[in-house]
DNA sequence: CGGTCAATTGAATAGAGTCAAGCGTAGTGG
DNA sequence: CCACTACGCTTGACTCTATTCAATTGACCG
């Protein structure tokens, strides 16, 4: 395996042992739940021709967004490199969410066949997905609070927040340095920021002229710089997300 | 065992057998998961004195809160029996969720190590228990779409019809008989329905007010009387609530 | 019969949306 | 190399939903 494949690798794996490392063999048993792996380009919506199906994100950026009644859309999570898409969409007949790509993504699609028997056969991993879906829900839960409690500024900066977090857990810095100036990849335009926190695409650049020139960050070119993390963590009003260290998942 | 208690246990199981029907001794393996059971008081918070723990609502309505910095609240879900509290903070050091009781309700805990030999012992109900979380992340998720895109008086619809669904759900009724003027069991004060769609009680209060000038429904003494459930649905925007079907489930 | 809590109403205010127009940059093709 | 175009960003003006503050009524309880 080449570089730029294997880092691919890393990235994914660093998503799902997250919680408690894997073992060589339960890597293994991951990679045999994939299937074919598919690209789609920026814009694209991410499903199969016929079945509902699950994927797992391999490379690139996606969002899970719910098309509403009158015709506007809410978009409602950031996924990257690890995440598996679509698994809500399992428990209902018509699925409310859709998953887009932000960026030219790979997916590899797990087959519902496939996730059933991962259930017996390596109820470790499984009982790893759970907990992973129990952590989306927790993101869910605090991104409708803020919704539905703050002002749109501190919607805004809990995103980012939650994004530079979840990028930098991705990336090749185990420690915390968090200097200033940081810069994130961001391939969101200002009406997919707004789609996020759920202002229109105006508002969404008056908050982000606020944070510019309060000195909090700033963003262009795709990506955003991090001028002042202190300052950005006082207006989002959350804490640094930290993930349990369970201790009661099934044995090897 | 006597009339009331066979009652509750019909709701609980309902819940649990939505997807697919459970056999006895699943149920038995089912009802082994649970250790102490405990009341509590409309307004307490339901916890356990030192450990995070999770817990199957058996009787009354909870309902699941998040606290924010500016010391607001906002109500992510309302839970019936049969629902398992606490899953989400399985995941995070500080679960980011609070569960209280919205009348008397009656819990038993279900330890994290039970949830873990579950996993093992029984790969059927751990998918069911995961299909459920997807479920509820799908609920969620349609939640914060509403929320951050449409207007209160249709977020206000959708949860009394979600509300409504689930409740019937419950209930004696197996068709869709849902004759005009039916009556339902709705113990929150306009202050909490406020914090479940996230806007001020007086504002809620005069949503309310809409709704029944309209003749769609009124809300009198801890109840719920729909007239119009067509024009109901039309405000709310949505569809009827349908779980899947899944083939895919580990055999038994 | 006062006390607490929920529901209700009114008035002033502000956050956010919509509409409309102008600007910068990148890509495309003659 | 220069139009022509497309898309995203930026700004201003006007509107309206929803908030906060304040005060009143009604119901239930000790």
């Amino acid at each position: 395996m080449e570089g730029p494949f294997s880092e691919k690798i890393r990235r994914v794996v660093s998503r799902l042992s997250g919680f408690v490392s894997l073992e060589p063999s339960e890597l293994q048993q991951l990679s045999e739940l994939g299937g074919r792996t598919c690209r789609f380009e920026r814009g694209d919506v991410i499903t199969s021709d016929v079945e509902h199906d699950t994927y797992l994100l391999v490379d690139g950026w996606a969002a899970s967004a719910v098309m509403l009644a009158d015709g506007s859309r809410q978009l409602i999570s950031v996924n990257l490199p690890g995440d598996v898409l679509g698994l809500p969409g399992l428990a209902v007949q018509n699925p409310i969410d859709t998953v887009v790509a932000l960026t030219t993504v790979e997916v590899t699609s797990i087959s519902k066949e496939r996730l059933g028997d991962m259930f017996r056969s390596n109820p470790r991993i499984a009982a790893i997905m759970f907990l992973i879906s129990q952590e989306e829900r927790s993101l869910l839960m605090e991104k409708l609070a803020l919704t539905g409690q703050t002002a749109a500024i501190t919607r805004l900066a809990a995103l980012l927040m939650r994004i530079c977090e979840r990028s930098a857990q991705s990336e090749d810095t185990d420690g915390e340095s968090e200097m200033p100036g940081k810069e994130f990849f961001l391939p969101l335009t200002q009406r997919e920021l707004g789609e996020l926190i759920g202002v229109s695409a105006v508002h969404t650049n008056a908050l982000v002229k606020q944070l510019r020139n309060e000195g909090v960050l700033s963003i262009k070119n795709r990506s955003m710089t991090i001028h002042d993390a202190e300052r950005l963590r006082e207006i989002a009003g959350i804490v640094p997300w930290r993930r349990s260290e369970p201790k009661w998942l099934p044995s090897r």
